[in-house]
DNA sequence: GTGAAAGCGCTAACAC
DNA sequence: GTGTTAGCGCTTTCAC
């Protein structure tokens, strides 16, 4: 492995405009900038990233904390954090908590000192602690918005009018909400804008569980309120409750109308082809990454808040004649 | 943020024997390690892993090559790397490749130099570029065998022909393969199995893409070839073969029977829910992780082969009688 | 614009 | 067992 000494000796300069040619190419001469670079080249020389870090007090790394890496949500925005940070050279440390703030708390310790900046996908830690992790170092929170710190989240709120504006029109007056966990922030953020649609009755069916089966469990309690439609916590609910009703005998959409949220590849798979709220994930995790590079220039902590659309398909259709 | 230095001198010790006392404790009387605990845990003294890389000559980090994090396959791998490696004290860098072997080299030269050990998930790669990448550093190898490697691999053979055993006793004599990209390894794994069930003609659909859109693809052919069952590269590709049958009006498994490969989340949620060969992805992810660990001490390069299960759920059925 | 020199925080001989 | 002493490979003042 070439060290950045020998690619000095080998382009005659010195190891100062050797680092300088590579990482500051305007600061050196044209004529030495290029001898280095050809050095460089010819070496097959590769920056020793532990050497860099630890000369210049600051990690070229990204720490990416997700609850759970398998759900489809999480995978998909730490793939657009992937493409972004390796466009700016910089490398992703994932880190899954397995939905458990206790290991995420141990995990914050750990990444977080050695990291130049974390992307945190948390919904359920407390918000003083992540106002405390933000003191710690730049910190960009994913998915939620926290006061005073930098974020990027979803307009949930106009999603959650527009499913139902959507199921209004359809007929439907009567629709029940399957909740995800009580304590998440964006579960408290489609909660807050049930009521915005007047001329449709919300049910409350509670909290569940973020998952396939969540919505399994939720399903008869739809049935049971006499809902003509339902709006989902996620897709994944979403498609639990879809495959209870139609174990059921019911048909979705003909006596009930599913909405989900998030839009993960599934949704269009199923049978039928769920309408939802799809959330541009990929994009998130590119612009929680832009985000985290300019964090220590920007002045206030910047939030964005990406527009989501209502896919219409299959899963909803007009309210059943009672 | 305290240094291992402060700790030495705040527990009346030399850096050094701070250093042992928190790498190797057998190394350091009992009581002066407790001075050193106790002083790193009230200062709340967090290692630089820069400075140990660095000082030590190894990283700790572990790198994680996958052709696509939002694929559920690779990422409940990824999870399982994460959660053993969190378990070893080692952090996992994960890159994602977008399917690209371009994208892959250049992923690999940046990424190895600077991780302690690879994880290589690379279907598509050339034998002699992976054999080489091994010689620059610890590297395992997951999904795929190449001589002389470690790598962790499933027994994909047998779940090939527990697949069509299972299908020749309902009575299938004619069953389709849908192959997955023709380059990748464990397609074909998967058709040097085809000849091995007796009694059971295997109708080649040819290659498709190992997605979704793939098995939509593939799905008329299937029809036109005039197989009662198909036997899919992958659930993915299952799945979109059986919603094109659905939409094209046929039954499943009425009419056709359809058998996955893989057994993500969405193969249980499918209705009618997919009979599938299940592959141990979090286990692959745990034993590629602790074989990395143990890539040095070991005499030959351990090859670990997982065994496969078939599951059988709703999309197999009686074949239809002619 | 360039080089010399001083570390960054830690580990690993090497002596004791 | 323990301390002393060198670095690991790089960045970054500081002079020139």
């Amino acid at each position: 492995m070439a060290t950045l000494q020998e690619v000095a000796v080998a382009a005659g300069v010195s190891p100062a405009t050797a680092s300088r040619a590579l990482s500051t190419p305007a600061s050196v001469s044209i004529e030495r900038r290029h001898r280095v670079l050809e050095a460089a080249e010819r070496l097959g020389y590769r920056p020793n990233r532990s050497a860099q870090d630890l000369a210049s007090g600051r990690s070229r790394h990204i720490g990416l904390v997700v609850p759970d890496l398998a759900n489809p949500y999480f995978a998909t925005v730490a793939k657009g954090v992937q493409a972004q940070a390796r466009g700016a050279h910089r490398s992703v440390l994932v880190a899954d908590t397995d939905e458990d703030v206790r290991a995420e708390r141990e995990i914050l310790g750990d990444l977080q000192p050695n990291v130049g900046g974390l992307l945190l996908c948390s919904p359920r830690l407390p918000e003083d602690e992540v106002r405390d992790a933000a003191t710690r170092g730049p910190l960009v929170i994913v998915n939620r918005e926290v006061a005073g710190l930098a974020s990027v989240s979803f307009d949930v709120a106009s999603g959650v009018r527009a499913a139902l504006e959507h199921l209004k029109a359809l007929g439907h007056t009567r629709v029940a909400y399957v909740g995800g966990p009580a304590s998440s922030w964006s579960d408290a953020r489609r909660r807050a804008a049930l009521g915005d649609v007047s001329g449709v009755e919300i049910v409350d069916i509670g909290g569940h569980r973020p998952i396939h089966q969540g919505g399994v469990a939720a399903a008869d309690l739809i049935v049971a309120a006499g809902a003509t439609a339902v709006l989902a916590y996620n897709d994944l609910v979403a498609l639990g409750v879809m495959s209870r009703l139609t174990a059921r005998g019911l048909d979705v959409p003909g006596d009930i109308s599913v909405v989900g949220f998030d839009d993960i590849p599934a949704a269009s798979y199923a049978s039928p082809a769920l309408t939802t709220v799809a959330l541009p994930l990929t994009r998130a995790g590119h612009e929680a990454t832009t985000l985290l590079d300019g964090l220590d220039t920007a002045a206030a902590p910047p939030t964005v808040r990406l527009a989501v659309e209502l896919v219409v398909r299959d899963s909803t259709g007009p309210a059943a004649r009672p």
